[in-house]
DNA sequence: TAAAATTTTTAGATTTATCTAAATTTAAAA
DNA sequence: TTTTAAATTTAGATAAATCTAAAAATTTTA
């Protein structure tokens, strides 16, 4: 069993992966927001309980073991994320937080009964997909926002950024999962993207359309 | 904001003020399974935090500030108690460790949601009393079945006994909450308990009786 | 490729919650 | 009321996770 620290520090680990492979010291204690000495220490005990294989100097990279503790966590996590919006009619903006603590709780029970509670859900309310509980993911396949060319057209399924202010902006612009929107200009001066999105006309800047995530 | 070790301790103490006041430093290192040692740093802790009044050697009690965090975790605790057992099936013995975890996340938000997702219940799955936001209680009546006098009835409300294998033994007879009982015979030799339920009859040791609470 | 900059690690200290063993206080028994 | 027993506290140690400051390794740049 590891401790509520230690399944931080995979989690991250994880989600850092993803970009780039082994994980940088540094780049854990930025996310973690602690200093790289801590990070060195925990590495060396995540190592000893071989859930990272760690090489000096080098980085970290999950092992088997390592990895499915992880992804066992980001399950957790989104599925009560999906919880929170679903049930208890929080916005996709209030509930990582939340989701943070609720994803230690240790009951195997709880959340394969939450999991069916939610109907087994396949994506979170941010549209990141949920493991099943052997830690295999539906394979979705996402573009950015800001790939689409002019006329083209597709779902909003996702987003890249999780932040409140982010999201919150985005609500605002009526820009949310499930919506369908077509490009109607890219503006060349800045990328700033010119879509359509219920038959209304809508500017968004480059930075935003990266974090949209379209399927077609 | 207190610690997930600090809550525990004020929950311990709360529930032990029931029984004795001030509570005893030993008594409160059973319930937590630790040491009296660790009990005395703890409560020179929350003494200087102002949560409890202590005096060397005396026992402790909870301020009001010290009650009020207490009772705040109880509401939490009894919430997701009828949470897991209303909406994800938990049977009444399954629910305690969960809560126990459960009962520590932080966002008011959360259980305020989930309060009126379950409808603002008045009572967790086992009877007990869940205190509104400022930290009220409905007071309820209870009565052990052990005090009934032949050929009274009651209405099981509630249980003073949470382990599992009274739980599941008491399920098994179908003493649940909501059973109406009469008492046919009280046995001289044993003190034993024989009632009428379902219009079945049912002998019940006296010390189960003791734990069965009674409303007319 | 040698010097400079960056990243990472080590060494030693700190905080929180715990422990054991010994000392002290309080309560109970003779 | 003195002795014994029980409960509680103190003192000093340990483990987990963190920190700062300095040393070491790696990468970048000139």
């Amino acid at each position: 069993m590891q401790s509520y620290t230690e399944e931080n520090y995979l989690k991250i680990i994880y989600h850092l992966s993803v970009i780039s492979n082994p994980v940088q010291t540094n780049a854990i204690a930025e996310k973690i927001q602690t200093k790289a000495a801590s990070v060195t220490d925990m590495l060396k005990k995540l190592s000893d309980k071989e859930l990272v294989d760690y090489i000096k100097y080098q980085g970290v990279t999950l092992t088997e073991k390592g990895k499915l503790t992880a992804i066992n966590i980001v399950r957790k996590h989104r599925l009560w994320e999906v919880f929170l919006v679903e049930k208890l009619n929080f916005k996709w903006d209030e509930v990582h937080e939340v989701a943070e603590e609720l994803e230690h709780i240790k009951s195997t029970l709880l959340v394969e009964r939450l999991d069916e509670f939610l109907e087994f859900p396949k994506v979170d309310p941010h549209g990141d997909p949920i493991p099943d509980q052997h830690g295999n993911f539906a394979n979705l396949s996402f573009i950015k926002l800001s790939k689409l060319k002019t006329n083209e057209k597709g779902t909003i399924t996702g987003v890249s950024e999780h932040s409140s202010p982010f999201l919150k902006h985005l609500e605002k612009l009526g820009l949310t999962l499930g919506k369908r929107v077509e490009i109607s200009e890219i503006i060349d001066f800045d990328g700033s993207v010119e879509l359509l999105i219920d038959d209304k006309k809508l500017n968004i800047s480059r930075e935003v359309a990266k974090h949209i995530l379209i399927s077609k």
